[in-house]
DNA sequence: ATTTTTATGATTTTATTTGATTACTTTTGA
DNA sequence: TCAAAAGTAATCAAATAAAATCATAAAAAT
């Protein structure tokens, strides 16, 4: 095998590992302790690990895509204002289905002032959230989405499929007037279109950065949304192009 | 495991109770007090968590952990200590089901150790533990018990009648020779009994002062447990009486 | 083909980590 | 207030790991 090689794949194994003992890889790869040394010190120099006494680390952020927690205080006051926007749509007594993500998270904050909600939600962060809320909460089953909380799969989905519910908040991540709404995961698309038909009214949240964005997969076309609520920065032309198909609040 | 792995699961610790003793570190971590000092030294030196006399307080309040946290500290060695027993039963690359409650919830914070786990859980708190770790989590859908955290109801059952898994670990208020695993809460009865039926082995978790109580639904009859792991502190007597039954651990 | 460079493993030297021990400090409660 | 208990810091020696050095073998360049 040839050094360089050796080196990217002990640079996965850390990452995969979160971390890894010297003694380890030189057994795993079949090179002397002193050879992993140097490969880590090299891969350190690169920026690519920390090295630690008896291993080394995986630095975060390299090669993951960024973490909910790492989202969760981007752009916290557009995300604030759009919550403050949503919550004005909601009545006492609905049943409104809550799509995972930061965005209607922050929603899921301003839920205190009801007293008798029916929450549907995918993400496991705003269900413990709302465990100290009146409501009642419901969660379909799933897979965890490690990267944004969210339950995901076909079990999700046909929970979703016997539910009725007044409201959907769904998050995106790119609206485009001719892609419409999309978001960059398969499943989690899944989820959210199922979520869509399911509510009499679908309302998209997002933060002006995800206009004129076009990301992997195609969740709704813009007929399928009723309103859309993003924050006070959004151009004014893209708005007036979007306006003739939804309401931009 | 490497220091600085430890470290960060130190710091990890404090920040999801909010603080740590000196002691109670070196237990788990299996190291002198010497060294936790010494690593909390060093936490302290990069600003991730303050030192306080016996231990160390969490300098940032964690995002997501409501209320139930105080009862969390009921009982803390007895549940570590039965969770460290429970965690000598799994292997890696198995499917395990996890009950909701705080005793499966201090064994899911020793599955760390283990690379390629499947996790079957009803219990939020549980699988929002889990986030960080690299395991396959399924949460049964359902409604969520807000005093347990649990997900219950038909959904939960429903789902869970499609899996099968090598154990199942579910907690218990009750347990009685005669009357059996028992729990006050019928809904939650009824999801523990179902992850009973679809694990090969099923094995209760309870400290010694579940023991001769019985409350007010029945569970499983003791027939249909493989083991009980409990504390040190279980009467010599009734562990004669129980042991005819099933494995006391 | 021969020199030069590079990579590797073995060996020795140096540094770090750790638990035990002891002296010192803080906390507790009588 | 003062003494016992609990906790911390400082120090030491053993164990473990890293760095430095060296010899050799494999590649690369000439």
């Amino acid at each position: 095998m040839l050094a360089e090689d050796r080196r990217a794949k002990i640079l996965k194994f850390v990452n995969q590992h979160q971390s890894a003992k010297v003694n380890e890889l030189s057994e795993k790869f079949e090179v002397s302790t002193s050879t992993v040394r140097r490969d880590l010190q090299k891969l350190e120099e690169r920026g690519d690990i920390a090295r630690a006494h008896g291993g080394a680390v995986a630095k975060e952020g390299v090669s993951f895509e960024p973490s909910y927690i790492e989202k969760e205080h981007e752009q916290e006051a557009e995300k604030r204002l759009i919550a403050q926007k949503a919550v004005e749509l909601i009545e006492d007594g609905e049943t409104i289905i809550l799509d995972a993500g930061t965005t209607t998270a922050a929603l899921s904050e301003e839920l205190e002032q009801f007293n008798d909600l029916t929450v549907v939600t995918n993400g496991v962060n705003i269900a413990l959230e709302l465990v100290d809320s009146p409501h009642e909460i419901i969660i379909p089953g799933g897979n965890l989405k490690k990267r944004t909380l969210a339950l995901v799969g076909p079990v999700a989905e046909d929970y979703l499929e016997g539910l009725n519910a007044e409201k959907a908040f769904i998050g995106a991540n790119g609206i485009d007037l001719d892609a419409g709404v999309t978001t960059p995961d398969l499943v989690e698309a899944n989820v959210k279109k199922r979520m869509a038909e399911k509510a009499k009214e679908v309302i998209i949240l997002a933060d002006h950065s995800k206009f004129n964005t076009v990301t992997l997969v195609e969740v709704l076309d813009l007929e399928q949304v009723d309103k859309i609520i993003t924050d006070d920065d959004l151009d004014e032309t893209v708005k007036k192009e979007l306006v003739q198909q939804v309401d931009i609040l």
